[in-house]
DNA sequence: TATTGTTATACTCTATAACTATA
DNA sequence: TATAGTTATAGAGTATAACAATA
């Protein structure tokens, strides 16, 4: 059939984020967490202190969103929130927090090279390098 | 900074494909459409005659999400139902429909060039074949 | 003055279940 | 028996405005 939005890079780049993130979401659901609570996860794995506005500007999320976010991983046990002065709270991963990061490390190891190996070899290498140039 | 989603793709294909749709929404916004009233739009350019139900397929929107998104459509006066039988509904595109594609289509363009500008040459060809060996 | 953390709120998108009528 | 169109609803994600307290 002739499918007038095969040829537009903007509609397949939809098409593949929402796929790749139905599929991510539902292995990442085998642990309890959205892809948002692993990013925040992954990103705490960092050597820096963060605090959750520092988080929010780096994943792009609101500050009035990382609200519920960390309540989340905070109920969950995950994180705990460390006052850094009378204003700031650093964002730290507590033990079962990093227990969790494992997994997720896991998880997203195994998911990113299924992702790669359905892509033709010869295109393989490029897709990071593109995407990047499209947000970076 | 070290940033630990730098090297994942998965990561970055989600950043690339919300930088985009965000800035087609605003594009597309100057023409009082979103992206999915736009994909309709190009979608009924091709030949065929189709429902809702086989638009739903093609662009893997539910069936029941359909619905207010054809009326916005038909109020809108870009479209217009005509049964085919006592069960099934051809949507069609009206005058205003296709005059719309149009702007539609100026707009796309000149969208899916800039976006493909900003990607080093070297990479720019592989995107498409790597973005739909993910979800085609 | 700018920033942090927070509350409240609203809008969009998406997913599911159920129903009627028709193929 | 399967499908079309529809309604209702709920869950996510996201955006904005406002506020008090602190840097």
């Amino acid at each position: 059939m002739h499918d007038p939005l095969a040829e537009l890079p903007g509609y397949a780049l939809r098409r593949a984020a929402n796929a790749m993130m139905s599929e991510l979401s539902a292995r990442l659901a085998e642990i309890d967490l959205r892809i948002s609570d692993a990013s925040v996860l992954l990103l705490l794995s960092g050597e820096r202190t963060m605090t959750s506005s520092d988080i929010g500007r780096m994943l792009d999320i609101q500050r009035a969103n990382m609200v519920p976010l960390l309540n989340r991983l905070e109920a969950a046990g995950l994180i705990a929130r460390e006052p850094l002065d009378r204003k700031s709270m650093a964002i730290v991963l507590s033990e079962g927090g990093r227990d969790k990061l494992k997994q997720v490390r896991r998880i997203t190891t195994a998911f990113e090279n299924d992702l790669m190996q359905r892509i033709p070899a010869e295109h393989r290498d490029h897709l990071l390098p593109a995407l990047n140039a499209l947000w970076g």
